[in-house]
DNA sequence: CTGGGGATGGGGCCC
DNA sequence: TGGGCCCCATCCCCA
């Protein structure tokens, strides 16, 4: 009995050390697949990050060559435009950026081109900028023929300027940027000026050692610190730092000499001017910017749709002081902000420490993340569309290639990048987003960001799971109330798409689309793009989606 | 069919 | 009264 209880209780101790030999082991290889899947996840994520870069550096060539292509092919600037562009024309400075992105890829760089976080923002928007150019030239020099403007070009180049070189219109383009840049690292204040500064560097260092000619000092004509190599004219502009100088001296001395050739850019804010003659650096009102602005992102819509920009609706008929004038007196008051706005959102163009999309990022510092921007940059921002669409929107109408739908009385404030017109600025800033990929409303629950605050609403409840529309009809709920409009198809038997290839209909448009496809098999149609220009265009819902599918 | 994001238009509120 | 702003409804589109 004694020698089995013995037996027992050894048989328990060596239970308990092989029990323990067990989950010694267990743990160890627990540890061990812990360590490993750790480092397997370490280093998934640098390779997505390493082909997320890749990805934004592709993108950015062949956004860079598709754009440059086009320009290569209708870029044309006219003889009396070039002598501005270089700077040799009455004006100094800034404006001379636009002329940059005019030019053939002319952006930098090191342009804070970045992808938004999240939001799968791309560089697109800064690719459109870099397209406008041409268009906007071209459509003013060749399509309008507005004898003001002329006639304004002409009598600053009369009036002693350095008469007009011919050159080359990127090197133009680029020394342009690239003043800008140097003035913008400076007059940068943006909040969020480090906040993504490691993507910014990452994408510049993309771009950098990307096959861009962009990239060469030397074709950007850059002189020391980066920036341009500055012609004399340039120099004698009375700025010759290439430091933004807000000097309202600049402005008011362009103002008050009306006989001077350089007033004709006071008065006269079309395109042409605004792109090639026109310095931002010199007069810093908002204005200017406006005029800066409008260039800018009216080009950016140039190569996109090939439509004409709104920048001229600046513009003032005959004598009456230009709209931008009004602003000078604002920043003669001492007045700032305007001056900061334009400063800001130079910045957040060509600063480098600056993860913006676009200029419009300064619309996006602005916007629910509050910023030092504070109420004036509302106004600002206000004014600048009342002032970028003051007048002439039926012109705009026309230059934007219609862009501004239905009453252009209503809808006077119009996109700097597709001149859409809609009826007050925050529409338009709301609606710029798209072109900026600024998405200021990010989830916090998850990633994702949202241009709308509305559409951030909605997508919460996702996580909430709150489905406020249900159907009357059945048991069904949505989050969405364009689902219950959507499912209720289902409850009336409605089928508003229709194939314009037979009379069959259907409820939902993929269906329609999958239908669509027999179609193509059997006409052995090799271009779906032509089977689908076939069909005339019809007002009904079916064909509507028909045509959007296409 | 459904889920869900993108984008626009309109209305209401406030200043 | 007008403008700015916010919110909602809605359409479109894609997965």
């Amino acid at each position: 009995m004694a020698n089995c209880m013995v037996f027992n209780a050894q048989i328990a101790s060596i239970m308990e050390v092989l029990a323990n030999a067990a989950v010694a082991e267990i743990c160890k290889l627990v540890d061990d697949d812990y360590a490993v899947f750790r480092l397997e996840i370490t280093q998934s994520q640098k390779e997505n990050r390493a082909l997320r870069r890749k990805l934004q550096l592709l993108e950015l060539k062949v956004a860079r060559e598709r754009v440059c292509a086009s320009r290569l092919s209708s870029v044309k600037i006219p003889d009396r435009y070039r002598g501005m562009a270089r700077g040799e024309g009455h004006l100094t400075g800034g404006h001379r950026s636009f002329v940059k992105l005019a030019g053939h890829n002319t952006w930098r760089d090191d342009q804070p081109i970045t992808v938004d976080e999240g939001s799968g923002t791309s560089t697109q928007n800064i690719i459109m900028i870099e397209a406008a150019g041409p268009g906007v030239k071209q459509e003013r020099t060749e399509g309008e023929k507005e004898p003001q403007h002329s006639t304004d070009i002409q009598t600053g180049a009369a009036a002693g300027v350095v008469p007009p070189v011919a050159t080359e219109e990127l090197s133009t383009a680029s020394t342009l940027q690239s003043r800008t840049r140097c003035s913008i690292k400076e007059a940068s204040r943006t909040p969020n000026a480090i906040l993504k500064s490691e993507t910014v560097t990452e994408t510049q260092r993309l771009l950098q050692t990307g096959s861009d000619h962009r990239s060469d000092p030397e074709r950007l004509e850059l002189g020391p610190l980066g920036c341009p190599a500055l012609g004399s004219e340039y120099l004698l502009d009375g700025n010759p730092s290439p430091r933004t100088v807000h000097s309202h001296r600049d402005s008011g001395d362009v103002l008050e000499t009306g006989n001077d050739p350089s007033c004709s850019y006071t008065t006269e804010m079309d395109p042409g001017n605004m792109s090639l003659g026109l310095e931002t650096q010199t007069d810093l009102s908002r204005g200017d910017w406006n005029r800066y602005s409008s260039s800018v992102y009216s080009e950016g819509c140039l190569d996109k749709k090939g439509e004409v920009i709104v920048v001229d609706k600046v513009k003032v008929e005959g004598d009456a002081p230009p709209t931008w004038n009004v602003d000078e007196t604002h920043l003669g008051e001492g007045h700032s902000q305007g001056r900061d706005f334009l400063d800001y959102r130079e910045s957040l163009e060509t600063n480098t420490n600056i993860t913006t999309h676009s200029p419009l990022h300064a619309i996006r510092d602005r916007e629910p993340v509050s910023t030092s921007m504070g109420p004036s940059d509302s106004h600002d921002r206000v004014l600048f569309h009342q002032v970028f669409n003051s007048n002439d929107s039926a012109r705009a109408q026309t230059q934007g290639g219609g862009a501004t739908s239905g009453n252009s009385k209503e809808k006077r404030f119009l996109c700097m990048f597709c001149s859409k017109g809609f009826s007050c600025p925050q529409k338009v800033e709301i609606h710029q987003r798209v072109h900026t990929g600024v998405k200021p409303f990010s989830c916090t629950q998850c990633h994702m960001c949202f241009a709308q605050a509305c559409n951030l609403k909605r997508h919460q409840r996702v996580h909430t799971g709150v489905k406020p529309f249900s159907c009357t009809q059945c048991h069904m709920r949505f989050s969405h109330s364009s689902s219950l409009k959507r499912h209720q198809t289902v409850h009336t038997g409605e089928k508003s798409y229709s194939c314009p290839q037979c009379e069959k209909r259907f409820s939902h448009q993929h269906q329609l689309k999958m239908h669509l496809k027999v179609h193509m098999g059997e006409r052995q149609f090799v271009c779906t793009q032509e089977v689908l220009r076939e069909v005339p265009p019809q007002d009904t819902p079916a064909e509507k989606t028909f045509h959007s599918i296409t």
